[in-house]
DNA sequence: GCCATTTCCGCAAAGGTTTGCTGTGGAAAT
DNA sequence: ATTTCCACAGCAAACCTTTGCGGAAATGGC
């Protein structure tokens, strides 16, 4: 079977394509007799706009273009399907790709995008990315591109964040609060801007109390987590580690459990997640709760904003709140 | 800025936009020294294919749709990487949709595939859907559709899965093959082709074992089985229990850590997973394999076999291997 | 130097929509 | 009865690319 066209519709109809257009758009230059009769034929028919014609036509595509380094992550997957669900209820699809780190696949990818005509993109920095020049063909071509998560520096960007500092400061604040004396610190690739401000903001938060030791690692993976987790807590067993992240946190709690230590008993817990992977555990690790779906929701209305008016480049965040284990 | 076109590419030079196509396509009807001026200054412009027109014109798309009930989900997170991976690699992009696991929505998903014209779709019915009818105008329009995971049991249509009753034959070997008595088993949602497969499969294992007690119990999410799995265990503490998947298992792991028992030491424990959750344990807890990534692998290739040549409906298999954590 | 190829390129249509403009018929206004 | 206006519908161009066909120039053979 061929595809029903406005063309076909027109034939059987007797009247004219652009007509058969415009009833279908409700257009008021079209009696309601022959509007009907349209509609009723399309429907029966169960014609489909062509979206390539579509689009090609009116430049204004429903095709969204969401890149993240990899799919499966505890944390991108469920920003990805708050995107999806809110792009969807809206009539967007979305198109998704993966950067897998490599700056040459995002460039690829982001001409994948433009071939596609995708009318916005979400994008996830990939952590190996220190040129931002592919993206300058998106600004000329006015493709609205909102950075999520791991974003760049550049402060001509739209970018949307967690509440790095907030919810590393509200880990510190809840350190203080118990009688810890010493911390280690586990965080992610340093090259990425949330480490880098989870990293700041925890310094800083200590910076006032030079009594507590506060030391601080980098892993760029989950095994690595565990190598130095492993190597730390032989030298010397901290009163709590704090992770900033689900990936370093599954590091830690592999060591932890290797060596038969106890949470909170033998040592404390306190990491930054969505929450999945700390209420898998018994007690649950508390966690400063960074919703990859809130973000996702968040990132869509802004993303609806930009491209229905032009607005401002802004740095938007979502805010970090508490969630309450039982691992401090 | 304005988008380079074939049309402008041919302006400047002075010559037709039909030598600039086909120049640009290595037209072997086009003299190398004007093929190269082409070539030349396309790269120059940075010219892209508008992928509209070409699909308009072509009526063949780099597009794949794929959709699966929920994005974020541990295996279906795998899967969805490795198709894209492999598509990107072969020129494609994805189409991502979530059904919510609302056949409703997984019908207007299909439109929005038809629509946007993708030339193949992977689905993972949603758990609900009886009627299979909205699939019908996917034949029609002789788009491929390529099932996997959770399938119908039409044998006319193209499906990919697991090895579902050979894990289930697998676990029960291994099962058989320790002196356990008593045997929890939990599955999940009964009205998914994989449920029942397994099910089936485990059952058919045990019927030669009368004198092996085996109960078997559903849930439909984490946290059914986390009660139902409480609820049991306060009855009767069996000797192993065996999850059908990780949602299961997640309940499973919770209960049987809020009540303090130890595996392997009070019960034992046996999952079909595709290893990320078992392995965050410690001991880690065996497992078969059931791989998202290879099913992804192997979905995409057959996937690009239907698109190339009319391929007859079959029924693929991935296969499953045993992973051997502590857990019994 | 004439005819037959070959080489190279352009014309034009097609794919499905959208939309500015033009045109028609009839009703209302004068 | 003539003009004015409005409601309704069609024409045609445009979006960008692909491709069958035809044609001009260049080449080759004799």
């Amino acid at each position: 079977m061929t595809n029903t066209t406005l063309k076909k519709i027109s034939e059987i109809l007797g009247i004219s394509i652009s007509t058969v257009s415009r009833a279908l758009k409700h257009h008021p230059d079209i009696s309601v007799k022959t509007r009907e009769k349209v509609i009723e034929l399309a429907r029966t028919l169960d014609y489909e706009p062509n979206a390539n014609a579509v689009q090609l036509r009116t430049k204004n595509s429903k095709l969204l273009g969401l890149m993240v380094p990899t799919i499966s992550n505890y944390f991108y997957e469920t920003f990805i399907a708050a995107v999806e669900e809110d792009a969807r209820k809206n009539g967007y699809a979305v198109m998704i790709l993966q950067s897998g780190n490599d700056p040459l696949i995002e460039s690829e990818n982001l001409k994948l995008f433009r071939q596609n005509r995708v009318s916005g993109v979400f994008v996830c920095l990939s952590s190996n990315t220190k040129d931002m020049s592919s993206f300058e063909k998106m600004y000329e071509l006015e493709i609205p591109v909102l950075f999520f998560d791991n974003v760049p520096q550049d402060s001509g960007v739209h970018k949307i964040c967690l509440a790095d500092e907030k919810s590393a400061q509200l880990a510190a604040e809840l350190i203080l609060q118990h009688p810890y004396q010493s911390i280690l610190a586990l965080f992610g690739n340093p090259a990425l801007s949330i480490t880098k401000k989870r990293e700041a903001a925890l310094k800083n938060a200590f910076q006032a109390h030079p009594h507590i030791s506060l030391l601080i690692e980098h892993a760029n993976s989950s095994e690595e987590a565990k190598l130095v987790c492993h190597e730390m807590l032989n030298k010397h067993l901290p009163d709590i580690i704090f992770c900033m992240s689900d990936e370093v946190l599954i590091g830690v709690l592999k060591t932890i459990q290797e060596k038969g230590l106890r949470y909170p008993d033998n040592i404390a817990l306190l990491t930054i997640s969505n929450g999945t992977i700390p209420r898998l555990f018994h007690p649950q690790i508390t966690y400063i709760e960074t919703s990859g779906e809130k973000l996702g929701k968040a990132a869509f209305a802004h993303m609806l904003n930009c491209m229905q008016t032009k607005t401002e480049p802004t740095e938007l965040l979502v805010d970090a709140v508490l969630f309450n284990g039982g691992s401090l």
